[in-house]
DNA sequence: GCGCTCTACTAGCGCGCTCTAGCACCGACG
DNA sequence: CGTCGGTGCTAGAGCGCGCTAGTAGAGCGC
């Protein structure tokens, strides 16, 4: 009773519903062994190059094309490095940018998983591990400590942006210290003394950039105009925290620290809307230096971390465990720099020469 | 000579480097046949509820989880959908958090793919091929025609948010012309005039965009106010052709009708910028919706695309191909619906009385 | 002639799964 | 008693590939 189309043998290109072109038929149309034709696009050794290039050159005419899936049931090592990320996040999209090329030279496919609000982490991950990736990326997860401690066990693992003490997991991050130090040593050589931050809430890096905030004014003698206002790394919550301060009027701190560069734009653009010059009524550093920032007319001053190199050592990292290089987890932290761009400068009222 | 590590049923859970489970492993755990614990996972009948639920538990004991390789590559019908997208793009965020649930509830998992300037679309679409997808969906492409043409005789394939004409794809978009005759006619009724569109340039919908405008201002009897700027899509397009608005003082159009959100935000923040008030000194209309617009401190204006139903429709338009439903290529095209925010406002200086 | 190494290639098993064909057993019906 | 249809299960053949073991042939020294 089953149905056949059947007649894929006789005509020329291929057409929907055809089978689509495997490794024997480009075996038997170069009049090789299908052994050989796995070999050549493996790269192994074990062929003459007159050889090679007929396989490569029958296979373009027939459009094979590797089937990943098989590849990597064959080799149970697959060659597949999954990413997890919050496919609204444009840090993460900076990131995952960045990881394409490197994980290409290391000669990795990436794979895309996106968690949401209506689909969690652990789904996310789930969906990647159904997909055989020998390795995972973690941009900023939320995901309980102990849950990432159990996905270690089963595989390389490497969260960004965020430490895990304790889990048997790699980490890339920033030191959130010394980037919120620059930041303010910044803002104080500019003559401001009322700084404010908003935090980060659960996001990742918040604690750290918390606790560097309040240690760098503490270390400026600050420490009375210590003022941590609360936010989540949203725009919403940097507008937010934008109307409070503005309804302070003349009393409002002269410079904020943002949690990160979306509520750094919350609050611009609420800044903005309300009239305020920036930097002159107020002057705005954000954290992390995604692209909005650069953007020539947001023109934020921010803490860079660089995602090339985050990606870069990221990979490397799970790459290397892969490879049995490694085995104790570790730590990577890498050092951000402050950019200074179009959004600090000297506060209007109080000169350099207050102090 | 063949070495097994063979001491995998003794202790307790997982540890790295353990093979992972496999359905050989439940099958004799739970005493039952391969084929059974087959059956049961992919929820075929055949088995009985005492036994379905007895391999369930066996599998949750020791932590199984099917292979998708191994299963796509076995049922050569593969239960994945892949999605090009562009990582940076907000819109195509909202679609993907709208197709994820749409593709589950049909049964399909979702493999996503990331075009950005260093990854061109077309190795981005490789990579889904690669993987065995079983339709994709194209998050506006810029893919030239015939090669989607192409790809549409080897899988059934679905454009969002771009029409192709002529190549043998489906494609699900909005009527655009609707979209901006709403808009232009709100600005109209709010008493504009002079109202310009900064174009999207080579962007989805943005020919149909600039017609529609044209046809608009015509229809209103505005012809000579017509104005398109050029643009592309980009925040950096919406500020600089805001200083190019702004250099002209008191002709300024008092109202624009951007190319797409992302470009109305970047002309909405050169221009607030400017301590201008919106939408007092300018009112600014975006297109798509994304969730920047909603942001309370944007609460921009704009035309409304429905990414749920648009993720609905070219899901279940990928996936009736799929089941042979349709067959020749059928273009969705779906109403938007002008969103009236706080971007928009009757024009200072020139009231309704005026016309 | 022999044995050796090196290159270029092939045979064939198995990765973890799906799926068709078929088997054992049950109660019902003539 | 024999046959039927149904239920619950199993055997086993692949899916497209990687990879190990092996083979054929050429070249070389003695």
């Amino acid at each position: 009773m089953a149905e056949q189309q059947g007649d894929a043998e006789t005509s020329g290109g291929p057409r929907r519903g055809d089978r689509r072109p495997t490794m024997t038929d480009v075996a038997q149309r170069a009049g090789v062994s299908r052994a050989l034709v796995s070999l050549v696009f493996r790269d192994a050794p074990g062929a003459s190059d007159r050889t090679r290039e007929r396989v490569f050159q029958v296979a373009e005419e027939i459009g094979y094309r590797p089937d990943s899936a098989a590849r990597m049931l064959a080799s149970s090592r697959s060659k597949v490095l999954g990413v997890l990320l919050t496919v609204r996040n444009p840090f993460h999209a900076d990131m995952v940018e960045s990881i394409y090329p490197v994980a290409e030279r290391r000669g990795y496919e990436i794979l895309l998983s996106a968690a949401s609000p209506s689909r969690d982490e652990r789904k996310a991950v789930d969906a990647l591990l159904g997909h055989r990736c020998a390795g995972l990326l973690l941009l900023g997860p939320t995901l309980p400590s102990s849950y990432l401690a159990e996905l270690g066990r089963k595989l390389p693992v490497v969260a960004l942006g965020r430490r895990f003490p304790g889990a048997d997991v790699d980490s890339v991050h920033t030191a959130e210290a010394k980037g919120v130090r620059e930041a303010i040593t910044h803002l104080v050589e500019l003559g401001h003394r009322s700084i404010a931050h908003i935090d980060g809430g659960r996001g990742p890096g918040s604690a750290e950039r918390r606790r560097a905030y309040r240690a760098a004014m503490r270390k400026h003698g600050l420490t009375e105009y210590i003022r941590v206002l609360p936010g989540d790394q949203t725009e919403e919550s940097g507008s937010a925290q934008a109307k409070v301060l503005l309804a302070e009027g003349s009393r409002m701190p002269t410079a904020v620290l943002a949690g990160n560069d979306r509520c750094a734009l919350g609050l611009l653009d609420a800044v903005w809307r309300e009239g305020l010059q920036v930097p002159g009524d107020l002057s705005v550093v954000g954290y992390d230096d995604s692209h909005l920032a650069h953007l020539s007319h947001i023109d934020l001053s921010t803490v860079r971390q660089d995602p090339d190199r985050h990606a870069a050592l990221a990979v490397q990292c799970v790459v290397d465990r892969l490879d049995g290089v490694r085995d104790g987890a570790e730590e990577f932290v890498l050092d951000p720099k402050l950019v200074t761009r179009g959004t600090t400068g000297p506060p209007r009222s109080s000169g350099i020469m207050s102090a």
